[in-house]
Parts: C-alpha cells; structure tokens; sequence
DNA sequence: CTGAAAGCGCTTACAG
DNA sequence: CTGAAAGCGCTTACAG
C-alpha cells in the first residue's frame, strides 16, 4: 500500500470508495445518511488511507468549532479543579475539545484569551475570570455562548452558572451563630468573590450578633501556607478568637495544622471552617466544615447550554443557581 | 459606523484601508514587513472594523495551527499542577494556544485525545498519558511533534522531558540507607512510572542493606485520603516500620496526619518521605522531606523544542533528562 | 513594498 | 441517497 507524503484527504478517501467528497463528508458528519454499502466502502477506505479529518478546514466551512474555551484563574491548589476536571471531561464526551487558558486576576490576560479563543471560532467560552468593559463588548458582538461560572452577576453577558457568594456569606454567618461562635476571625483571599462572602458575612453579623469579627486577608491563589501568617495574626489579637472562617479548604487545613502544632485543639480551643468541599476537607483529621459547592453540576449545566445553544435554542435561564450547602464535620 | 452582522475579514478591512487582502495578511503576521504609513492604515481599519483573524482560515492557508495539544492523566491533587500550569502560561507567551485532555489511565481515552489534536493539525503534542501501539503509529506519521513529558523513554516517538525515575528510586533508597533507617514500607500509587521508581528502590535496598521493604498500593489518582488505608495497613505489620517512602506528597502528608493522630511523632517514631516537593511539602508541620523535580524546566523545554521544530531546526536531543534532587527537610 | 490569483480541505444548498 | 460546484477566510509563491 502506497502512503502519500501529504496527509490523506476527503478527496483521496473520496476516489478509494468512488464516491464524490460530498457523501463521504456526509458520512464522516453522520453515517447514517448514506446508503449501508456506501457506508461501508468510504469506511474502509478511511482505515486504508488512515484519513484524519482537517477540523481546521471543516469548522472554516461549517462556521463551527466543536472548540469551547475554558478560562480559569489558576490550576494549582485551586478550588476549581473538581469543576475544571469534570469540564474537561464532559465537554469531549459531547464531542467538544478545550482550549484552556489560565488568567489569573489579570483583565488584559483575561482580554488576550478571549481574543485567542475567538479567532479560533469557539463554540461558547466557560470563563470564572475578571472582565473589563471592552472584553465585555468583545463578547457581547461574538456569536459564541459566552458562560461565567462560579458567580451569578446580576447582568450576565450570556449566561452564568454558579451561587450568590452573598447568600453564602450570609449562611456561614448565621451557621456560626447556631453553633454558638462568639470571635471569629475571617480569613479571606484577595479576590472579588471571596470578598462578597466576606461582606455579607459583616453585615449578617451585625445583624444577628454581637461584636466585631477580625480579619485577615491572603494573596490569591490562596494557598497552605498562607495559614501560618493568618494564624500569626490571630495569636496576636488582644482576645483568641474561637472559630476561623477561611476562604479555602486549603486555607482551613494549613489552619487547622497551625493551631495544632501550637499546641491548641480543633475545634474545642479553635473551631475552622473552610470552603469548596475539597476532598480533603473530608480526609483530614479532624474532618473540615466547610461549604459544598457541586462542581460537577456547574460543569454539566454550562454543557447543557451549550448544547442548547447549538441547537438555535436559547437557554431557558440566564442565571442557573446550583446553591451550595454548608456540611457541618468535626473542625467546627 | 455601520457594522456588518457578520465577522469582519480581512477583506473588509483590506477595504478600508485600501490595500489588497495579502497586503493585511502580512501586517497581521509580521507588521514590519509592510510600508509605515500602509501599516497606520491597515491598524485604523482593523481597530475600526474590529476585526478578528479567523485562525481557522488561516491555519487551513499555512498548513501551521499555532496550537498544542497537552494530555495529562488528571488535574485534581496532582503532583503535575505545577508544570502544567507552567506550560499554559509559557506556551500562550509564545504565542501557542493549548488544548487540554485528561487521559485517566486509559490508553484509548489518549487515542480519541491524540486524534482530535492531529485533527486540529496541532503543532505539537505534549503528553504523559498511556500509549498503545495504534497510537504510537498514529503520532509517528504525523508531522506534528510528539513529546513526553516526566519520563524518558528508552525510544521516545519524537522528543522526551523528563527524568530517570529508576535513578529517583535508587537514589531514595540510599538516602534512606544514609539517614540510618532500617525498615522502609513503601506506598505506591498504581502507576507505570510510580512502579519503576518501587522497583528501583528495592533492587538498591537489597544491594545495599537488609531486610525487605513492606510495600503498599494505593488508587491513581494518589489522593490525600489513601493515606488512612496504608497506615492502616502498616499498623497491622509485625514489626513497626521506621519509614514510609510515599509515591507523591499528598500521600505523605496524609501519612503524617494520620500518624500524629494516632500519637506517633514525625519523624522521631516514624519518619515519612514524599515525591514531587510540592508547595504543601514545604509548608506542612513537620516539614516534608522529598524529591522535587523541576515542572517550569519541563515546560520550557518543551516549549524550546517546539520553536525549534517549528523553524525547521530539529531540537539537538532527543531525551532531556531534567533531573531531580532530593529535599531533606524534618520529616525524614 | 504590494497585488492578483491559486489553493488549503472541508461543507452544504441545490438539483437530480 | 448522491454529485457538481460554490464558498468559507485566509496564506504565499510569483511577478512586478
């Protein structure tokens, strides 16, 4: 058998099977429009010739990628991972591929990949990253379905799915209270969402009791090791507060060690909370409360959209709220 | 200014500044090769038409998608986070767009990955997952090139980064030989390369020291939890181990969680090793002693490779040993 | 430094 | 169910 040089085409498959380009394109899109022994002459033709279709030219002709972009702040010691993770796989199961670009809180980044992701023609791009007013207007003239996850804003550019941070603030508070908390101490990641809980926690506290929290905020991402200097804040308070708030399991569990090696018991000296529901908030010891967040279900919704999306039909939501859950464990 | 409900192309901004479309197709890959006031021109127009390049179109003309493929076994609590962090950022610097798949540790899972990247005719494909002998034959035809990453295979398809986990096994085993431990147990994660570097340990343990090591395997992906079952699993030994040798630094840590809990100290009554020097190996209490290989090296040299491969230059080396270093820290 | 034109490898109305 | 043909939006030798 003769290989060409060149990468095999539709038309060599094409002149293989007799057939013209355009059945075995159809057959390739969808095999069941051609007639059963068409079928089976291009499909052998394919294994001989080891034809690979060219997405480059099929999108170019079709105006779809079957490409979706996935913008997310960080990879490492992330609370997206579950999600990013379950994206990823759900998206090739819809026969979808990624392109996958890391923002970190920067806007012009952000902007820079959104221009990536559109002058490949993407189907939809899935961001939890930080817009500025032009990628807005960027995104608003693209076709392609533009998803924030993660967050609800109240405008959403096409779609968002996520949770109120807000609501979520306000619960921790009120779980705090219930459990009979008097001193907390917030220890937030300097980031816009991670802030909206933070204030709806003040003001649900100011509301509901007495005294006021302290703080302390970390760089973004919020990683271990960060605890120690949040910890070395607290121990230096004029009164030792009795449960932390931490804005990441991550955050929670450098905590929890902290306090341990300094010789205090969780949580009946000091009580800690984390966020995201990580798996090891579960696995550590003790096991951490913390906040869930079903990122499997963000992932499966935006897919759904998109799907929906390619199909003409729009979304029946703009804001898909898939809630959070506060799953109280040994820490606090 | 009127817009049109279409995308812009190089046509319409050809147009409007009054030049031929190969004119604006110049500018827009090399803006120095055109006259400086053709140049101001061809900027106006594309600022006023907003216009974006179809990369579609363009990859199609040139043969070349700018675009590579990155095939990672999994994202959650991995060890890879670093490095594949490294190389989206660097690869988007270079102007490279990345398209991700998550292997699993399935060898057809990579297949269906490796196939979708060839047919977005990828520049390159950097993986770590699986291969079977398809596969392999698939990448060797293609003109893309094919790198593997964190291992060095003794006949790599096209270019392997990484290192010599055999070495990284032996050398473990000396150091833990060095340090005066007697009675090693080993955890490992159920992984090609996690084995080499076991059987590497213990072929160097049997050489030089006494005594056979214990050994336990854990799931892929290594998870912080699997450390419970392995502790578990060492208590019920005859004889206490005075070592655990861990397949990744999650699983250390998890070890020295469970071993404190149990009373036991770190690394007085038993000492605990990792794999990868993560961020958390450095800021756990105690501090986690443990091999650290360096990610953003493996992803420049990929990203080296992949420059010279595209300037027709053919990278001097085909296998880039990275090395590792061991990180004695408190823990062991 | 610039333009006219062929070509990259597909898809898809249109016609049969 | 199938084919002929136009078209998707670029790039790039070739010529000037």
């Amino acid at each position: 058998m003769t290989m060409p040089a060149r990468n095999p085409t539709l038309e060599d498959v094409a002149q293989r099977a007799r057939v013209s380009t355009a059945t075995v394109s159809r057959f390739v899109n969808n095999a069941a429009v051609v007639a059963p022994d068409t079928a089976e002459r291009i499909r052998e033709a394919i294994a001989e010739t080891g034809y690979i279709p060219n997405m480059l030219a099929g999108g170019l002709a079709s105006s779809k990628s079957r490409m979706v972009s996935v913008l997310i702040p960080h990879l490492s010691d992330s609370m997206f991972n579950d999600t990013i993770e379950a994206m990823v796989e759900d998206l090739s199961t819809a026969g979808l591929n990624v392109m996958l670009g890391i923002t970190g809180v920067s806007a012009e980044r952000t902007e820079q990949l959104i221009r990536d992701a559109l002058s490949r023609r993407v189907d939809a791009v899935i961001s939890s990253g930080p817009l500025n007013a032009e990628t807005r207007e960027l995104v608003r003239r693209s076709p392609a379905l533009f998803i924030q996850i993660w967050e609800l804003p109240a405008d959403p550019i096409g779609i968002a799915v996520g949770f109120s941070h807000a609501a979520a603030g306000r619960d921790i508070a009120r779980f705090a209270v219930s459990r009979g908390y008097r001193r907390p101490h917030l220890v937030t990641a300097d980031g816009a969402r991670a802030m909206e809980r933070r204030d709806a926690f003040l003001a649900e506290w100011r509301e509901i009791a007495s005294g006021e929290p302290s703080l302390s905020t970390v760089d973004i991402p919020s990683r271990f090791g960060h605890a120690r200097r949040a910890f070395a804040e607290m121990r230096r308070l004029p009164q030792m507060p009795d449960v932390v708030i931490c804005g990441s399991d991550y955050l929670a569990m450098g905590l929890v060690i902290e306090a341990q090696s300094a010789g205090l018991r969780v949580p009946d000296d000091l009580a800690v909370m984390g966020f995201g529901n990580s798996a090891i908030a579960g696995e550590m010891r003790p096991t951490i409360t913390t906040v869930d967040v079903d990122g499997r279900r963000i992932a499966r919704e935006a897919i759904a959209a998109i799907t929906s999306h390619q199909k003409g039909t729009l979304p029946d939501q703009r804001l898909i709220d898939v809630g959070f859950r506060i799953i109280a464990r040994e820490s606090a």
